[in-house]
DNA sequence: ACCTGAACACCGTTCAAGT
DNA sequence: ACCTGAACACCGTTCAAGT
């Protein structure tokens, strides 16, 4: 690992006002889906005109790509030893991977943001490439926990699919919160 | 069953041509969600002005609720003795409630129809609403059905919910579709 | 380097007017 | 009963001009 040299001051990224808009940009997504991403509410939002985006992004398509980098990041940021093991109990390991509420009556911003990106990705190359990417990465480490639990491969291969299944289903099917069924899903699942 | 009376001719329904918007409307929809259901595209495919849609419509809103009936009722049309339980497999008739593909690289307009609504439903009361009731009656109908091959009350009513979130899954997960997991997940979710 | 302000195109909505 | 056509507001995009 390189030592952390400090950065002049010239060398301060211009990226920060882009940070800025992917920000704005992703609560937007969340809360209205890809289309509501609008640069002129943004603008607005952000104190300055509409006119100013286009010094940090081409276009809105431009924007698109800085969020499914940003996407694709964030997302599989706590993938493996970042989560403790010890520390957490199994299914709020795998939960907070996933970063999608397993019950409660709102949705989270981050859950929002899953579905909006998986609905966008079906008319966009470029969020289904980051959806195909995001999906491996955690289905291999769902695999790797069941392979833990002491399943053969291709049984925990299978099980944390419909382990998978069912935490993104969460976020779409709405149930009462109090369904007893959902009580024991849990255990259903893991073990 | 009433037998089918013709109608008279002054009887023909004002609603012809509003279900011709309503078709195009979902079909925009399907391809991309709720914002992309736009009234001057619309317009031109159906070779008119943008100014007729305010004779069917009071606005884009009227069009939304008139969207969500239709789905409603499309998406319930095939439940209970609808689907004859003798001629087709336990899993050919859940998959027809739903609409879904069960595998096969591309979403079909329902799936994506679905994806839709519920990411709609996430800023929409009564989207909302009409999610809930069809997920209602879709559970309602999987629990019937678990029941029906010997589970107890409880245990098929959390078999249905797996089994429904797998299903909708389908319809978000991004996965290779000769995946060797998913062959066997039928078997996995029905016995 | 970063932003403003004006210009133009696209689409939601209204409404008087046509047939 | 159903549609046109013009009008206005909102937002994406461009670009010359400011600091």
């Amino acid at each position: 690992m390189p030592p952390a040299s400090p950065r002049k001051k010239n060398e301060t990224p211009a990226t920060l006002d882009a940070a800025a808009w992917i920000e704005a940009a992703m609560t937007a997504l969340a809360e209205g889906g890809i289309d509501a991403v609008r640069i002129d509410p943004l603008a607005r939002k952000l104190g300055v005109t509409r006119g100013s985006f286009y010094w940090h992004f081409k276009d809105r398509a431009a924007l698109h790509l800085a969020m499914l980098k940003h996407w694709r990041e964030g997302a599989s940021y706590n993938v493996g030893p970042r989560i403790e093991r010890k520390t957490t109990s199994p299914r709020e390991r795998l939960k907070q991977l996933l970063a999608l509420p397993y019950s409660g009556p709102r949705a989270t911003r981050a859950a929002a943001i899953e579905v909006s990106i998986r609905l966008w990705a079906r008319r966009d190359k470029n969020a289904a490439r980051a959806v195909r990417h995001i999906d491996k990465v955690r289905l291999e480490y769902f695999t790797s926990h069941f392979i833990d639990h002491g399943l053969a491969k291709p049984a925990a291969r299978q099980r944390a699919y419909v382990f998978y299944a069912a935490l993104m289903a969460e976020a779409l099917i709405v149930v009462d919160s109090d369904e007893p069924a959902l009580r024991d899903l849990d255990k259903f699942l893991l073990d």
